[in-house]
DNA sequence: AACTATTTATAAGA
DNA sequence: TTCTTATAAATAGTT
């Protein structure tokens, strides 16, 4: 459809075969909640993948618009309706439609926290949107910036201690070779430098 | 999508939302068709309009692709094959709980665009937030503005017409008082000075 | 039901 | 996978 026409017959290439079927689910998706959305349809959407996963799309749950399809077209009909004689139904589904209507208040509020569907904000409700995002994002760099100081300042800490390593191993080991092998200052030095090695960890460690 | 954008939010006039049903209906088993062609998928869409009828596709038999949804999720393992053992009551408490859930899910999702609860968040999760954060804080102010764009330019053609009418209005009141009254320049200036006002209001609608 | 100006979806490439 | 971009396809409003 783009950049060239294709034409509707199975895709061979597989990798090719899964970037399409990736990004036109994915289309065929959100065409599906637009237009449940838009007309108050009641949708439900399988799709198996040719390697059998399992994607679906439902403006409900799947199996509520699949009992409705089976009510409706004949097969297997009131699975629901024929609860035995006691209606714990109606308190159900009125829960629900209480809950739907939570599900849908949050989701509009989330789309427009990620700045989506703005259309219907006046000014002034852009305004507020505009100071919470605002100090979200404050809030969120922040706990990052936190979170890094935390992590530097653990590095920092494991180099000091590395440090203090480095000079006690420095210590051992210039009183062993004293000691026992009555080696120069000049010899110790040239086999181990630890201070400068010590030094140099900590500086790494410190600007991570 | 066209002539102008819409928002994605139930139609209320009917007939526009039976047109746009039909239409996208039309458009969505299409892709549905093509997405199964083109990558050997399986798929099932259901769809009950407002008024309850039923439209559907299927790659296969829809109750075939039904069968295998519920042996892949393992929700109602028989729902097709033996209609009395099931309970009712059991699914519908089901969707409560699946509901609940996703109430919690979007909650927290919520809460974290506006950068509470954060704690939980690693560096890197932390990063993904801020730019979708930063990204949707752009969008906000991007609509505000183009809102305010809108706002302006409504404003300064009202001012222009205004200024049109004045301008009409002070040629009759000069002819009407020429012609019928012959009463003098300063006379006519002192009952109506309208090119000042004229101006002052065109100023200061183009400044909201 | 047809038209068409635009928006949206997406194939190919990066 | 994700982004970009050029282009095809879908479609809202109109006739």
């Amino acid at each position: 459809m783009v950049r060239s026409r294709i034409q509707i017959k199975k895709i061979e290439n597989t990798a090719a075969r899964q970037v399409t079927f990736s990004k036109r689910r994915k289309g065929l998706i959100k065409k599906a909640q637009e237009l449940s959305t838009l007309c108050d349809a009641e949708i439900a959407l399988i799709v198996f993948s040719s390697s059998t996963k399992l994607y679906e799309f439902s403006t409900s749950r799947v199996t509520r618009v699949i009992q409705k399809y089976m009510r409706h077209t004949g097969k297997v009909p009131d699975l629901v309706d024929s609860s035995n004689g006691i209606e714990p139904k109606y308190m159900l589904e009125e829960d629900i439609a209480i809950m739907s209507k939570e599900v849908d208040e949050k989701k509009q509020e989330l789309s427009r926290m990620k700045g989506e569907d703005l259309e219907g904000l006046d000014i002034e409700e852009l305004g507020k949107l505009e100071r919470l995002v605002e100090k979200s994002y404050a809030r969120v760099c922040r706990m990052k910036d936190e979170k890094l100081q935390k992590v530097v300042s653990d590095l920092k800490r494991n180099g000091n201690t590395l440090l203090e390593n480095n000079k006690n191993l420095k210590h051992k080991i210039s009183n062993a070779t004293e000691v026992e092998l009555h080696t120069t200052l000049e010899q110790q030095l040239a086999i181990s430098p630890p201070t400068n090695v010590a030094f140099d960890t900590s500086l790494r460690l410190g600007l991570v």
